[in-house]
DNA sequence: ATGAAAGCGCTAACAG
DNA sequence: CTGTTAGCGCTTTCAT
């Protein structure tokens, strides 16, 4: 009987209605997550392959669906909060947040559970967040510079409206401080290979006797690389660079350079475990920064 | 009266239900984008983040929203399936279909509007797709080598499992057995940049005496010529390359270089009118295949 | 245990 | 043209 019933779902290709099982269930089954960047910096930056990946993954042991949405400019907000207002998601993963970012405001207020990937700029207390320690992490690698002697260490520092860009650039400057030995030698990028090769050239111009680099991305770190080679030049000390993740390691083939290590699986693990818990109604703020680790190669 | 009723909504945030919504136009106000490609590939390759984008801003100015999935394995299929079937989208843009694919057959014979980019290699009548001319691009690029008098031109072509890896193929043989003045010289690459230095450290070895490279993808043309470089190695002749976007024709700085160009705005364009016409009951199979144009620099 | 019915929030069709 | 109502396809509650 039971079977028949069984048969006829598959031969008539039967599928629960989604719009009806939410209406009166009010959820969705699918979750969204934002990126507050263009298309091209989204689809040329691997750590966001990694944590899409990686998000996916852990969603769909849940059994929830991943929506993957792209904000480019304000135009979008509108769209992405009506869309998650609408009902269409259960809750919001919001990833690279610039300054004065209005979206998790609005999210939240809307009533949607909302976590973030990064700490924000203007941490405001409501928030939920996962990050690594930038901080500690930029620390880390400008201590390793100093040990190993140098007394000219540069910074290719990130963009000052996002909280890892800020935060990287703080623990260089902690670091400098503490050791007290130079004055601060700091370069803007944009976190992007280009923006890193056009800081390096500036500063190989301004401060040609930089003897050790460190740069506040992979991407910026590469940059430099390829200023300096195509420069003909050589840093007698190192280039070091925060917000690596392992998977991204092998890129760097040629030392000399030490970097920052960052796990994004356990970034990711850790958002949609706390998304879970605000949309099952948990509404401590439980944000949690993850520790980074050095990983130093010989210089050759 | 009717302004009292505005205030009230939005002094109370009220938002109409998305779900109640749906359960009775049976519509849902969005549509996936599925590309067949893990979030590795997906996110490396600058073609996707055209697509996305151009796809994104035609389906905006539909009031339609864009749902991206990215299907790595085949374990992915039946989560997209379920999806789409559930009414959560009203139609499904595929991308990068590989040779077997089920996805189009599984979404068709549930009764989900579909489109195609790119055409599959096993075309099945009912599918409508959007691709760009792979054939006539992949001539026109080995015929411009002829012209400059290559005679040993060899191609770097992309996998055999999908209609573009194909058809560029197709195109290179045609125009060198039209010419009859050379054996075909052929490597397989994965249309990925170190794929393509790889196969040109092939063809070195075995063809030592190649005078030309026509690569099937832009990005293996960029590894060719890393690989030529490394080697210490010009070809007399040139490289040519087609699948090649207006937008990223600057990557490829130095000549001698010829492309040929496609206009990835314009195929999101057709797939998004596409799926429109076919989610209003339009059943014609009207697929369209977009030209492409020769662009050469001159070899300095 | 199994079965009937109410109702989720909206739209569309129909009356007034 | 405005107002009322049936019903979309489910889940959950309540009665049998």
């Amino acid at each position: 009987m039971r079977d028949s019933v069984e048969e006829a779902i598959s031969l008539l290709g039967y599928v629960p209605n989604q719009a009806a099982r939410s209406l009166v269930t009010r959820r969705s089954g699918s979750v969204a997550l934002v990126i507050s960047e263009p298309e091209s910096e989204v689809f040329s930056d691997p750590f966001f392959a990694t944590i899409v990946r990686g998000v996916g993954d852990e969603l769909a042991e849940l059994d929830l669906d991943l929506v993957l949405m792209m904000a480019r400019h304000a135009g979008r907000h509108d769209r992405i909060v009506r869309y998650a207002h609408n009902g269409h998601v259960d809750g919001v993963l919001l990833l690279a947040m610039h300054g004065d970012d209005p979206l998790p405001g609005l999210l939240h207020s809307a009533g949607i559970p909302v976590v973030l990937g990064g700490r924000p700029v203007n941490l405001s207390d409501e928030w939920t967040f996962v990050d690594i320690d930038n901080v500690g992490g930029a620390r880390l690698a400008v201590e390793h510079l100093l040990r190993r002697g140098c007394r000219r260490i540069a910074t290719i520092a990130g963009p000052q409206d996002m909280g890892s860009g800020r935060a990287r650039l703080g623990g260089y400057r902690t670091a400098i401080e503490a050791a007290g030995t130079q004055a601060e030698i700091i370069e803007y990028g944009d976190f992007s290979q280009a923006g890193g090769e056009r800081a390096m050239r500036r500063l190989l111009e301004t401060h040609p006797d930089v003897d050790a680099v460190f740069a506040a991305s992979d991407r910026m770190a590469l940059g430099a690389m390829t200023a300096l080679k195509a420069a003909g030049r050589r840093i007698p000390g190192d280039v070091a660079v925060v917000g690596f993740d392992d998977s991204e390691a092998s890129r760097f083939s040629e030392p000399p350079l030490t970097s920052v290590h960052q796990s994004t699986d356990e970034m990711s693990r850790r958002m949609v475990r706390l998304l879970q818990a605000r949309m099952d109604g948990d509404q401590a703020r439980t944000s949690v920064i993850l520790p980074t680790h050095l990983v130093a190669r010989s210089s050759s």
